[in-house]
DNA sequence: TTTTATTGATTGATGCGTCAATAAAAAATA
DNA sequence: TATTTTTTATTGACGCATCAATCAATAAAA
């Protein structure tokens, strides 16, 4: 049966297995073999690729937060205008991909994994990090600086809570209406700064 | 030693020293052993009172349910305008001990833990029902009913966001400026309704 | 013959839940 | 009041299950 060149598909069979069963679970407490069995090996083998459980549970972590980047700098890339920006950044994370039960379970799970790992906290700082400079790149040419900190601050914890809200199955059904609430917020904000001016 | 009327004490002390673990750990696999020792007893003791690590979790959770509401109703008892009440409710949810890095961290980790639990995930259910509801008692005086309905959702949203990157421990350092960020949201959100009049 | 892929079996640790044993208070009985 | 009995409080020790991690063994490629 050994064939060779397994090692980059055995790892990223692994790494689906492990938001798919921590998603199934609903926390990060899988065991290494139900990880193993859904990706169709032994769990000594997952061992073999990944070395501890926290290393492969850090490489999903990474997996996850590399995916939500590189969705959101394709995002960017075609976004003609400020505003449009900020709307990308938005409905990526809303999008079929990010916006599943398994994903937002997994990530809820890190968040508290992160409580205890310093490893995964800093993941997850960048995430915070980098969520709210791409929502910057927008706002900043569209609010006066103090304003749009202040906006993107409130964006990206509406984003969050709608996140959580989606983990409990309950209010906010779909992405739909979740965008259109953080959209909803954004649009009062610009136009009350527009009237300002 | 055995002195008699214990049981009230000792279940007050196993629920503290729970939060207090489930905060230093931050998460929610502390160990029976861990808690009980927290609160000056056996392990056993704790099985004792509580039956199984689920059930003391459970009790848990009520108990900090509890603690909100009762914080809440006496908040919205003093609360003279409709307007009062909506800032009553957000302010109990950053008040000192709810905004709490223990109390917060256990929040979280039992947000986790409901997508397991049936139980506990019908308690949370009912935590975002009464917030929700609590905040339609302000609103629904102040708002149309599609529009209370949608500010209601949005202003839970973005508290349970602030929770979450409280947790985190980066942005949104203190409990003003989350209050603030909130208090700014509804106030927008207000008088753009005044205007619309 | 060396490297890569793979696993079954095993080990060691951890932790929940139980149980029998101890002791002090309270209640019942003499 | 003195005693026995029952109830309440409490724990140490232990069984049992789970699981992460290791390792020796197997087999196919290179």
């Amino acid at each position: 049966m050994p064939k060779v060149g397994m090692e980059p598909l055995r790892r990223r069979a692994l790494i689906d297995a492990t938001i798919s069963a921590i998603g199934e679970r609903g926390s990060l407490d899988v065991t290494m073999s139900e990880i193993a069995g859904r990706a169709g090996v032994s769990s000594a083998l997952a061992h073999h690729y990944f070395g501890a459980k926290e290393d492969l549970l850090a490489a999903t972590m990474r997996h996850l937060l590399s995916e939500l980047l590189t969705d959101t700098t394709a995002a960017l890339r075609v976004a003609e205008t400020p505003r449009a920006r900020v709307s990308a950044v938005i409905s990526v994370n809303f999008s079929d991909k990010q916006f599943r039960a398994a994903t937002i379970a997994a990530w809820l799970a890190f968040y508290v994994e992160a409580q205890k790992s310093p490893g995964l906290r800093r993941l997850l700082r960048i995430y915070a990090h980098r969520l709210h400079s791409n929502l910057m790149s927008g706002l900043a040419r569209l609010l006066p600086r103090a304003d749009a900190e202040h906006v993107a601050e409130a964006t990206a914890a509406m984003i969050d809570g709608l996140y959580i809200r989606r983990a409990l199955r309950d209010g906010i059904p779909n992405a739909a209406s979740a965008i259109a609430l953080v959209e909803d917020y954004l649009e009062t904000k610009l136009s009350q700064a527009a009237r300002a001016r």
